[in-house]
DNA sequence: CGAGGGATTGACCGTAGTCAATGTGGGTGG
DNA sequence: CCACCCACATTGACTACGGTCAATCCCTCG
């Protein structure tokens, strides 16, 4: 199911934080990185956290299952994401690649060593938690009380804010992954893009419905009531 | 809004951690309670995050609007959890008494000049802030994807494991705070209730309908799907 | 005893879900 | 190389779950 490409001592960047100015020597781990074939599972719900992961290229998402099968994604995680970062002992979320993914893996074990010692990478640890938890925070108002083309606008908002290309989405998931993020059904997802579409607010790059150039974020945002 | 009861140096359960058996002194800091009215505003989102509380009596809600009314209850505070716990400088939710209530408050700064002392009680606020996120990811399912008999379901078990009394619950809130919990209406929160009295699952204790006997707490698990 | 908040229940409505048909592009194998 | 297949997306018709609106009841409190 993966592939095993490269060991090295590197830096596993967001963790650590920045390299320190003053000179100190960087802090260094041994490193793996590993590859995923689109749609192969990263890890399970349940299974032990013994990594924490961070996305090299690709993309991933989180999810949690019904036992009858309704999925919930709870993120979605692109180049530079960690995730997989648990306090306990199992993961709370299966993770699969949705597209050819590699990451880069952290031994959890040695992650805890050096936040005993060093409390800047412990309150590195603490904020990473906390953006989480913000995130989830948000989420749940969106799941609990935005209509779909809400919930649609947002998204489009969401991914705009993390891609480094302004104002143009190259979306690595199907319609079925944005539906399961948002609480809905892929024809409702497909609806509220039509719509969007028609309403002037975005436009498909060519034939590919993955694409989409936002053409006027201020209408799209009026649609994404903040709180 | 509020009425000031008491000053005094007291241990605040659950970030300190149990007093040492080793003898060491226990960590004291200063420590106020306030009480606020039914319905009373503790802190708004938004506000300076300047304190940390923890319920002594009563209970809280803890919320987000949309600019238009709309409203996510993200979690209901009982006799002594701990909200209002920020890493960031101001506060993610608004949070108000549902019934009187008294809480213990801590100043943030001296919890947090604690914390960079004593690692056991960084340790404490990071698998705070985690079992925050994991109550958050966890509703995430719920309103994303269960349906309304489902949810109400949830909530009660919810409130069973939280519940000294087992099997008993005084519920605190009112159907329109459950219904903005659980990303419903108040009137569909209470047909569920009665669906599930019509099934022989719960009972009403007198006239009140805010004190509920679970009966059949397996048949009241099957609405519950476990993920 | 009256007012008012909270809960229940019924009738109806509307948003999003379901089911199904059709379109389309990419990848594979003959 | 091209035909076929399959995954993915769109769109339409219909359904249904939960929301809306309204009437009624009941308890608490002043």
């Amino acid at each position: 199911m993966f592939a095993r490409i490269s060991t090295s001592f590197a830096e596993f960047p967001g963790i650590f934080g920045e390299s320190d100015p003053k000179g100190g020597a960087p802090i260094r781990v041994n490193l793996n990185e590993f590859s995923y074939k689109k749609g192969a599972e990263i890890f399970g719900e349940k299974e032990p956290a013994d990594y924490v992961y961070q996305v090299a290229t690709g993309a991933v998402r989180s999810y949690k299952l019904l036992s009858d099968g309704r999925r919930q994604i709870g993120a979605f995680h692109l180049v530079g994401d960690i995730f997989g970062l648990e306090i306990g002992t199992e993961h709370r979320f299966t993770a699969e690649a949705i597209i050819d993914t590699t990451v880069r893996l952290l031994k959890r074990r040695s992650l805890e060593l050096v936040a005993e010692s060093d409390a800047k990478v412990a309150r590195n640890l603490l904020s990473m938690t906390t953006s989480n938890l913000r995130h989830a925070e948000d989420h749940m108002l969106l799941l609990g009380r935005k209509t779909s083309l809400e919930r649609v606008a947002a998204f489009l908002i969401e991914m705009d804010h993390r891609s480094t290309a302004a104002g143009i989405l190259a979306l690595p998931m199907c319609r079925r992954d944005i539906a399961d993020y948002l609480g809905l059904t892929l024809e409702t997802v497909s609806r509220a893009l039509s719509r969007l579409h028609d309403l002037g607010i975005l436009n498909f790059i060519g034939n590919n419905q993955r694409q989409i150039v936002l053409r006027d974020r201020d209408k799209l945002a009026s649609y994404d009531l903040q709180h």
